[in-house]
DNA sequence: CGTCTATTTGAATGTACTCAAAAGCGGTGG
DNA sequence: CCACCGCTTTTGAGTACATTCAAATAGACG
């Protein structure tokens, strides 16, 4: 059960066992069926969620309801919203388990007796936020930068677990195109 | 000299004077002429600068020297690589004054002695990470979700006084356009 | 099996880019 | 202080990338 996770944050920092057993102890773990809402906007997010099991999205809409997917998590990432758990405001993501998943979480409470009794966590996540801002920099240059053919690519490369487990309609909005397109971007490269 | 910076951290956390005067002691104060670059690409970003007084651009060249603003840093705002800071890797940005700037720096050495006698910061700069991502979450959706005519609206209304200090080419590259499509929309607004 | 959603395909359209040239502007040196 | 040079901004024509809308096909699930 812990296994996993035990890995996770020993790669930022190495802990006590008496450390990682107050950890495991602090994690909740919860199931969450396939398009199963983890968060929706308008609800404060009150957990952070380490996957071990399954796939969420992360998403907003706009106005006109088109959907923007910010973020794939699969197995050994974590996912929340950052924003709205820390400040305890209201999000704007929706968050949706794409298969049947299960999470080791942390609330609020949690998160603060943990930080109380072993606070080298304070590194982990500090890094855990800038790994995800590193990911987001490289996103915004590609999606500035290449095409949206070179950005599937580049996705199927990089990702190609994900790949395979996610609709076209979710990679496309990931990608930041329309359905239509990506099915033409995989017409013309199963071409060649 | 230090008023300005001690107002930015109070903002996260309370600071004791004592803490304060420590974290002010080991500031470097350090001035950029305009053009001058606080960071190439290829070389390992050694600060943390807090902006006392200037603006400064963060952007990307791709293989065909494109350029891709990423960040443009006023007053008040932290400027760095902090992947490379922190891991003390080769960056793969160039960051740029664009006025005769004036910013206080830490460094590796300096940051780890700020922690080690002042934990609290620790804090500080997570929240100043997470804050980070969120701009680059809703830069990410804006550039996903909206035309570049609302791009551009919207980047008037939030940031009219970084408008007002940076040329056209630099705001175009922001926002994810050419110089000659940002010029149209000008001209077709002021029409209006 | 039938229904619902996802994917493919095509035609018409729109948004943004490229290239080229002219006009504007700022800084520098005489 | 003015003239010149280089860089930025504007404008226009032609083009490319990506979207919209519509309809057909394929897949998934109860």
């Amino acid at each position: 059960m812990f296994e996993q996770i035990n890995k996770n944050v020993t790669r930022y920092h190495t802990f006590s066992k008496k450390e990682l057993d107050l950890f495991n102890k602090l994690l909740k773990p919860v199931k969450y069926e396939k398009k199963a809402f983890l968060l929706q906007a308008g609800e404060v997010c009150n957990f952070e969620a380490f996957i071990n099991k399954g796939c969420v999205m992360t998403y907003l809409l706009n106005e006109e309801g088109k959907e923007t997917v910010l973020y794939f998590s699969i197995e050994d990432w974590w996912v929340s919203d950052l924003s709205s758990f820390n400040e305890q405001r209201k999000s704007d993501f929706y968050i949706q388990s794409l298969e049947d998943s299960e999470v080791l979480t942390l609330n609020p409470q949690t998160k603060e007796e943990l930080l109380f009794h072993a606070p080298s966590f304070e590194r982990v996540f500090r890094l855990m936020v800038q790994k995800n801002l590193s990911v987001m920099q490289n996103r915004l240059h590609s999606i500035i930068a290449k095409t949206a053919e070179q950005r599937y690519t580049d996705f199927i490369k990089r990702y190609p677990s994900i790949m395979q487990r996610v609709s076209q309609r979710h990679i496309a909005s990931y990608l930041g195109v329309t359905p239509e397109f990506l099915s033409k971007i995989r017409a013309k490269q199963s071409k060649l």
